[in-house]
DNA sequence: CCCCATCATGCAATCGATTGCATCGATGAT
DNA sequence: ATCATCGATGCAATCGATTGCATGATGGGG
């Protein structure tokens, strides 16, 4: 025998223990059931067996339902993998988080379109494997889809991988990127509509007086990057100077990020108003600003992006740009298949508005 | 021939592309390489080339790293599926999110366990699957296992699922479960000291000179319930007697929460400190209090529970009760590999303590 | 009453890798 | 020079399911 006999038990038919419902802790070292066994059992092949689970309409009706109950009454389950081996394809998609550095991931955002995308992903009856990943990890995602683990990957935090991204994509690697669409990306992207969401916040502050608007966000970062292109347009067509020192990087999510803000409120540049990339900075620069007694909106109006659950919560509410979390999801796991499937690449860009509350007027 | 021919070429030995790392775009469809074409191509057998890669000591150093190079160098990976088919073991790892209802998962504290554990899990080398579930569905946690989709389950979100846990556990489904240990339970449970928190958050408002604290949580959740507990332990112990009508239930994450809030808060009834089960809670609640200029925390104090990143931010700061998320998944993954081992069933209570801020003193 | 179409089911190859045992050649001891 | 030994590698079975084709049974038409 040449591979390590697994106790296979001898073929003896019809196991005595027909359905133990009501007998927990008693099976624990029990071989796995499988398909040859409720085989046997029914009185058929594997083949009839692997026919009727499937639903194919070889199988009769009757005979059908007499395998699938006998199944369904010995708690049997295909296994899986084997069944993908065979067929060729997997019921898997993998979900990169990708990070700047070790850190642990944080932003209640980006958090959040892992929900929306599990919720997306079941919803097609497929799994979601996930995976966190740090910038270097090109070769990880590759061999993710290479080694047939699953069908294609979607990607969220785009940060500055954007040559790596299309370095998979150019390599046929199925795929879809929660980010900003730029203009050479070979991968397609759902993303807000970032360039406008930044016009958006911008011009809302303008128009409620603000002059010296101060800016908030990585622009190395493609997304915050069109913020700002958005921000700079409505401070052109206004008329006002972009100041430099008004234009602040911040990470997403960073656990310093307070400290940087002290930091930069410490310099007493003057400025009555601030957009800021997410709403978690928002958030915590109006903690800063309460602390030094600068009152929110009066003295200094602010504004956020992404609409995060709790920016309506705080005091005073946070005026912010939403990005449709829940639309995220679906978005992402359609270009996914469309990858797959190789139609032409598209990118999807997510209705993007101003949701005005108390912190800007 | 049996089965559908998928395109094998004629077996022709070494295909003219060696190696193409510069050449994207041009392999869209060529057949995945697999163990037996870097065998013919390194001139040795499927064996060799498995033992090689999988760096069996049978494998003199030299051949070793001419395969492994050459495998690099064409980019191959082994099919995941069939060695884990093969070998009998799976890579991967279930994470289940129990949510109540259909709605989205928003509590970033939850969330950031799922990035804890996602840590953990990949540096354990394995894969995560993630799902999310609903409270009916034992069944689908079973299939996971049973269908050799994973090795074990990790249970984020006990709910009031606890009995449907314990049925798991008895049929020898390995898991852990992040929660609240109850007594009877039969799966390992990773949580913070839940009782101990609850005694030290109200204990605190009682010692700043707090008599009518109020307690937000569901208490049908375990979690709650033994914060509960500690609570009401808290208030015996100075010899306060519990109202009633200071207890309130809201949902972890509840979209309508600031609406319940509101309508608590209408009730006018007198209280001088609230103890919330969740930073978001607290926060939303501090956010309604502002609103109605109630001071935090000279009129009320307020302490929450979790230690989000925003709880520091948030002004005032919060006082809450720290639950160490970076640890949570290491926690998590260890028990699970424990209960796959069939290693006694144990818990781990992380540890607990209550971090002051200024909403409280 | 016979033949052939139709339906139900089984056989055996196959997915891509792993691994116990067999084999073959080289080396060292006698 | 001969044989035992050891190291390197290959053969073929195996993991658990799927599926093209073959086969056997059934039934209707001529």
């Amino acid at each position: 025998m040449p591979t390590p006999p697994r106790a296979k038990p001898p073929a003896s038919p019809l196991p005595t223990v027909a359905s133990t419902p009501a007998t927990p802790g008693a099976d624990k070292g029990r071989r796995r059931m499988q398909m040859t066994d409720i085989a046997r059992m029914a009185g058929v092949s594997a083949s009839t067996v692997s026919r009727a689970l499937s639903g194919s309409p070889l199988i009769p009706e009757a005979t059908r339902t007499r395998i699938t109950e006998l199944a369904r009454s010995l708690n049997y389950r295909v296994n899986a993998g084997a069944a993908s081996l065979r067929k060729g394809d997997v019921q898997t998609i993998g979900v990169v988080l990708l990070s700047d550095s070790t850190q642990m991931i944080s932003d209640p955002f980006l958090l959040g379109i892992l929900g929306s995308l599990t919720d997306a992903v079941n919803e097609q009856g497929m799994n979601l494997l996930l995976s966190r990943l740090h910038e270097d990890s090109k070769d990880r995602m590759r061999s993710m889809v290479e080694s047939g683990q699953v069908t294609g990957l979607i990607v969220i935090g785009q940060l500055t991988l954007h040559e790596h991204l299309n370095e998979l994509a150019h390599l046929g690697i199925p795929m879809a990127v929660w980010g900003a669409a730029l203009p050479d990306a070979s991968y397609p992207v759902v993303g807000s509509d970032n360039r406008l969401g930044g016009y958006l916040a911008t011009r809302h502050l303008i128009e409620q007086g603000c002059r010296r608007i101060a800016f908030f966000g990585d622009t190395t970062h493609p997304e915050a990057g069109q913020r700002f292109q958005g921000h700079a347009q409505a401070m052109e067509e206004a008329g006002i100077e972009l100041d430099p020192r008004l234009r602040q990087h911040f990470l997403f999510g960073d656990a310093r990020l307070r400290e940087s803000i002290d930091g930069w409120l410490n310099q007493q540049l003057d400025f009555d108003a601030i957009f800021a990339c997410s709403d978690v900075t928002a958030i915590s620069l109006m903690g800063a600003l309460r602390e030094r007694n600068i009152a929110v909106p009066s003295q200094v109006r602010v504004v956020g992006y992404d609409d995060i659950l709790l920016a309506s919560h705080v005091h005073p509410p946070l005026t912010t740009v939403r990005q449709p979390i829940a639309q995220a999801g679906r978005a992402l796991v359609d270009l996914m298949f469309e990858s797959v499937a190789g139609t032409p690449r598209r990118n999807i860009v997510l209705p993007t508005e101003l949701i005005v509350r108390e912190s800007s007027v």
